[in-house]
DNA sequence: CGGCTCCTTGACTTTCCTCAACATCAGTGG
DNA sequence: CCACTGATGTTGAGGAAAGTCAAGGAGCCG
């Protein structure tokens, strides 16, 4: 199976055979996780970096009242908290959505890695700018969009980012994602989520269905939902 | 003046003079911003790292509809963009609320110190880390909190921030941004905010008036708005 | 076939927005 | 000192958006 980190990193720099190699070594023995497995709960001590290998993941908080945000997905080919190991403890949990094959590198492993290896390094420091940049834009949509602008936003989001990690295609992408699992990461009731994402298939916008995702009309969605990937970053700037 | 930046990286790692001193050195040049000027836009190529010595700023985002999302505040020891010139462009704006001093550091002292103060770095690093919570909590409170409790949430956190910076004390601070400002930070309507500020202060949890916040119950404020100010990390790991 | 999860629908309620008017305040220049 | 101005804060009324509650349907699996 092609490695999705590194395929990730790659959109991030030019990494050598030997680097590739490098990060394909130390993320050869994922384990393997079910849906709905907690990595890392809130509260923990930080531990290692974790790398999505296959399947999909999310960050969250529940509330005093129970109410669950969700507050990033995580999709093959991503890491995460690369530096968190400084801080004392976890602010929010991280969660399977699906089944789902999680390598992990030790903060020493990593360290060593980024310190024999520049380009690494570089590369993920520039995916964790592009996670920052991609919260701020969820705190735009659940700002200031209104709820159907904000799923397509979200869709347009996903199967952006999986294009660029090479699992989906230009059409449309798995999206294994209960509709209680969007709307929580989408700021809305499980109902509301469904009524919305009628109007979107009854719009010809999009089809979603038994885990697959179509964009019918991707410009439709783009202008509709006020999508600017930019902050996505597809065009990074040269190092110096 | 005391230096808020220095003061505010001193909370985050033990800082020798001499490393005190070469932050209040890089910074000794602050320009003056009047209230409403951009720092940077969006789209801009990133520049030097900004650093707010005094007054307010916040970085923003502005949707085609015109209406504006509000996704940080930066006080006076907040520095931003630690990274960010790796990437070819802004995704967002940044634009002083009052009068502001910023001093600015460009990418390459920035990267000098931190190579020869590793504390520095590493103060930085953690700044960079708290700020990424902060904006997960955003995400939280617009997400699943109710107008109200997300108004109580922010007022606590820019207290609690104003605090450790020392800009403030136990029962208040000053907060120069208007309920327009305020509205564009909590995703809401001004006419809004208006009332649910009215309700808070009648419930005898704040007081706001004329740029001037009083935490009378702070006890009240944050059960009622769920705070849990862990995400501000203000207990750290050890250095190893 | 039962049992589970997930999706769908309808009815009703609450929250929040929009529009519009008016009040208050600080600063400015006559 | 006062009139004017622009920004900011306040109030009321009506409507749109989204939540809650409750029930039922569809698909999946042992």
């Amino acid at each position: 199976m092609v490695n999705r980190f590194v395929a990730k990193l790659r959109g991030f720099a030019e990494l050598s055979d030997e680097e590739c190699k490098a990060l394909a070594r130390v993320t050869s023995e994922p384990r393997a996780y079910r849906p709905r497995q907690d990595l890392i709960r809130e509260g923990d001590q930080p531990g290692p970096v974790f790398v999505i290998l296959d399947g999909w993941a999310f960050r969250y908080k529940v509330l005093p009242s129970g109410s669950r945000q969700i507050m990033a997905f995580l999709m093959p080919g991503d890491a995460c908290d690369l530096h968190i190991g400084m801080l004392a403890t976890m602010d929010h949990s991280i969660q399977t959505a699906t089944s789902a094959q999680v390598a992990t590198i030790s903060r020493q492993a990593m360290d060593e890695i980024m310190d024999a290896y520049p380009k690494i390094a570089r590369a993920m420091y520039i995916a964790q700018l592009v996670d920052e940049s991609t919260l701020r834009a969820w705190i735009v949509s659940l700002g200031r969009r209104s709820s159907a602008e904000r799923a397509a936003h979200l869709l347009l989001e996903l199967h952006i980012r999986a294009v660029r990690t090479g699992v989906a295609d230009q059409d449309g992408m798995e999206l294994p994602l209960s509709q209680a699992v969007l709307a929580d990461a989408l700021g809305m009731s499980p109902v509301h989520i469904n009524r919305v994402l009628q109007e979107l298939r009854q719009s010809q916008a999009i089809a979603l269905r038994r885990g697959v995702l179509r964009i019918q009309n991707a410009a439709a969605l783009t202008q509709f939902s006020g999508f600017d990937e930019g902050y996505l970053h597809r065009r990074l700037r040269k190092p110096e």
